[in-house]
DNA sequence: CCCTGATTCGC
DNA sequence: GCGAATCAGG
C-alpha cells in the first residue's frame, strides 16, 4: 500500500470529520491504525484532543438513506486495480470513478442497509459490508452493512465494484464498465 | 481488556 | 517517508 493522493485526501477528509484512526484505517483498506496516525502526523493534520475517548455519540441515521455510494476506499481500490490510472496527469480520475460508481450504485437501487452510525462501525467487522454509503462529510454517512461475502470486506454486490481483477484498463474505462455491468444487473 | 492518539526509531 | 512497537490515557 502506498499513500496515493486519493488516499491522502480521504484520510484528510475522514480525519477532519472526526473519525478515529482505527475507523479510517478500516475504510482505507490495507493500512493499520498506526499507519493512519503516523501519516496524519506527517501530514500535519490537527492533533486530536488528549485521548479523545468520549467522542460525542454520532446520532443514528434519520430519514431515508441516500443510495449513492461514494466510497473513497473502493474507488481507490478500483483505481489501483486498474493500474497506474492516477499517474501522470490522471488527476481527476478518482473523482470520476467515484461519480460513476455512485451512479451505478444508484441505478442498481441497492437498499436495505440498516441504520449504522460510526460508533457501531467496529461491529461491522463481523461479516457486514463496509462499503461506504454517502459522503463521509455528511451526517448520514454510513456503511452498506449488507451481509458480506464470506470473510471479505464487502457484500457480493459491492465486491464487484471494489475489485475488478487485474485487467489493464484505465480507471475511467474500468469505472464505466462497472457502471454498465451494474446497470445490467439492475435490469 | 477494550479503546484512543502520540511518539520513537529502524527500515 | 513509512509504520510497528511502544507509550500514555480513558
Amino acid at each position: 500500500m502506498t499513500w496515493t493522493s486519493e488516499r491522502e485526501d480521504l484520510l484528510r477528509k475522514l480525519w477532519r470529520q472526526g473519525l478515529s484512526a482505527r475507523q479510517i484505517a478500516y475504510v482505507i483498506a490495507g493500512v493499520t491504525r498506526n499507519a493512519v496516525i503516523g501519516k496524519a502526523h506527517r501530514m500535519g493534520l490537527p492533533k486530536r484532543s488528549a485521548t479523545m475517548t468520549h467522542r460525542p455519540k454520532q446520532r443514528p441515521v434519520r430519514g431515508r438513506p441516500s443510495l449513492a455510494c461514494i466510497g473513497g476506499a473502493p474507488a481507490a481500490a478500483l483505481a489501483e486495480d486498474a493500474g497506474p490510472a492516477t499517474g501522470a496527469g490522471g488527476e481527476g480520475v478518482s473523482a470520476r470513478i467515484e461519480r460513476e460508481l455512485a451512479r451505478a450504485s444508484f441505478e442498481a437501487g441497492r437498499s436495505g442497509a440498516s441504520e449504522q452510525d460510526w460508533g457501531k462501525l467496529m461491529t461491522l467487522t463481523g461479516g457486514a459490508c463496509k462499503w461506504p454509503i454517502g459522503d463521509p462529510v455528511d451526517a448520514d454517512f454510513r456503511f452498506c452493512n449488507c451481509p458480506a461475502e464470506g470473510s471479505r470486506s464487502y457484500c457480493a454486490f459491492h465486491l464487484r465494484l471494489a475489485y475488478r481483477g487485474r485487467r489493464r484498463r484505465s480507471g475511467v474505462a474500468a469505472a464505466a464498465q462497472a457502471g454498465a455491468e451494474i446497470s445490467a444487473i439492475a435490469g
